[in-house]
DNA sequence: GCTTGGCGCTCCGGTTAGGCGAGTGCTAGT
DNA sequence: ACTAGCACTCGCCTAACCGGAGCGCCAAGC
């Protein structure tokens, strides 16, 4: 696709703008003598309906009934945004202090980065901010603990070279005591160590048999159990959700029972999750404009997403959702920003 | 305070009881007519409006306007449930299913068992559930580990016999190697194995002081960096919360402010905290209706409380949070048996 | 003396009609 | 190529109206 916005007569392009910017923090049709003035270009009303008349030819504003002013289409809103895509963007955001704030969360674990990281993203744009756990699958393979809680329920704590802690109860096939746990615990530190998580299961597969050879004792066992520690990794799919609030009576988004409908979303992650991973081939920030989202439930919303990473690798994504009408350079340039500082924050620790 | 209730002529409470019936699940007066019709009383409407002007001389009753049907006030809410919970309530849920999904979830850990417990109150009832994640203070101690990240940063893993992990990342004064942590672990494992976590902060001081006579390496460090243990489990305030979005578009919840502030609220947790706070006090199925709860977010709520333990412990609180128009006999019994079954599920692990 | 039917009155909610303001499209004029 | 003017169309607000539901009161009946 050309910049099919550069195409537009210049003025046509400077009305367009207006009309997209008062539209977006009115919410409500903008007509021709507003318009007029509101543009420095010193033009009659009737010169910017003719205008205006032109561009719903085009399909870029349409009147939602005779004689009221123009709102912009979805189509209007994807145009502008590509302008901006291609156009530097600035970043208005004090980037210095996001970092800081960025850095410190990130030192902590992985699940508090993005708290930390989805509540930013709802503060500064008004907006949700929604931002994926990095899965720990990239994470390397630190040291991995059983404990024995009673007979035939063993707790397994998995912790990855970033901090991640994993946990989770299992119920090995024979009762084990706290003495074997150790043993086990000891024999899968000494091999595993600095493995990634995401090839441990072939590593185990490996060491399994080599082990069977040896009558080391039952330390076959171990493996299994470490498989568990696997799955617990493999299982988890955070996300962390902030300021859905924020969308709380924003009228476009439309009666109580879509509202509901969203905020089930929202709550249930799954559909949340599977938006945002559409992020994750695009390099840069991508958007969807209402239906384009693909999903029913978001067909009223704007959403704005950027992946984040470690060294050109994706570990995840973050980006923030609202309506429609959103003032999508700020946002984008919000997104940009944090998802910038993240993986910045993520590489150098 | 004498049960009120029964002092009320029968015909009136029975009246009474249909009103609060009727209204629960419609919402809107009821007026002379229909009431006359639904009780199986035989009466004319005429008579019908003499008792509800009795009634509303007691402040049981009222009309909003001139001339229209009467709604129950929650006085007369409050004195209906009260005499529920003199009454013997009957069990009308499958407590045999529910347990069996509650033992479950509680063989996993605290965090998980509550997500369970608050999403079977909310899908249950229809309205929000709500539970607090049990403190680990009262459990015991069962293993501490501390894992190098980096020169400077340590993670702390705790462990406690209920299958419970807390983990922090801290920054100790100076750098430790793996090998100083190890051996701080082991020094502290072989302490305070057993011991509640609650008294483990003065067992530490005291460690302390015995420990510094002896000239036993810098294992006085360790008791600090277990400090920060027993720090990371008195921060921890979890609750989880299920199904807000059922109080969604019920009118009486007002308008979309009242709403949104709510819906604060719980994402908050604050709040919730302490609304659900009360009710550990009280034995039993704990309720407020309307103002009864004190705060002005949840002035138009009702709340449905109890709070479970072991032994006679209280350890966690849950409750359903819905309009003041609630089914409190339904809602009564089944936070009341989950509440049980939740102090079954924990004691017999 | 409690209960009941009847009557007059009040108030809400929905519907209708009219007026206002904003905005458009078209056309003619600069 | 713009612009000014005009007729027309809507949406929205207000006022007025009407029917229905319901109450209070009262007088009559069991």
């Amino acid at each position: 696709m050309t910049d099919a916005w550069s195409l537009l007569p210049e003025r046509a392009q400077t009305l367009l703008r207006v009309l997209i910017d008062r539209y977006t923090d009115e919410g409500a049709p903008i007509g021709s003598r507003a318009l007029a003035r509101m543009s420095d270009l010193n033009l009659s009303p009737a010169t910017v309906r003719n205008v205006m008349a032109d561009l719903e030819d085009l399909g870029l504003v349409r009147a939602p009934h005779t004689s009221s002013g123009r709102v912009p289409t979805e189509f209007a809103y994807r145009l502008f945004v590509d302008s901006l895509l291609t156009a530097p963007g600035k970043a208005p955001v004090d980037a210095r202090r996001l970092e800081r704030i960025l850095r410190e969360a990130a030192e902590d674990d992985p699940q508090q980065m993005a708290d930390t990281a989805s509540n930013l993203l709802s503060s500064l744009t008004q907006f949700a901010g929604v931002v994926t756990i990095p899965s720990r699958a990239r994470a390397l393979f630190r040291q991995i603990d059983f404990v024995s809680l009673s007979p035939g329920r063993v707790l397994m704590v998995l912790v990855t070279n970033d901090g991640g802690v994993q946990n989770r109860i299992i119920h090995p096939n024979k009762p084990y005591g706290q003495d074997e746990l150790t043993r086990f615990a000891n024999f899968l530190n000494e091999r595993l160590n600095g493995q990634s998580i995401q090839g441990l299961r072939e590593t185990l597969v490996a060491e399994l048999k080599s082990t069977r050879e040896q009558i080391e004792g039952n330390l076959s066992e171990a493996i299994t159990l470490a498989e568990s520690a696997v799955e617990a990794v493999e299982d988890e799919a955070g996300v962390a959700v902030a300021g859905q609030v924020n969308l709380m009576g924003i009228d476009e988004l439309g009666d109580v029972d879509r509202m509901r409908r969203l905020f089930n979303a929202f709550a249930e992650k799954r559909e949340l999750v599977s938006l945002l991973d559409q992020c994750e081939r695009a390099q840069g920030v991508k958007i969807f404009i209402g239906r384009e989202s693909g999903s029913r439930t978001f067909d009223e919303c704007g959403v704005v997403g950027a992946s984040y990473g470690v060294d050109d690798e994706v570990v995840g994504v973050l980006g923030v959702i609202g309506p429609k009408r959103m003032p999508y350079d700020r946002v984008i340039s919000i997104v940009d920003v944090t998802s910038r500082l993240l993986s910045s924050a993520l590489s150098r620790q």
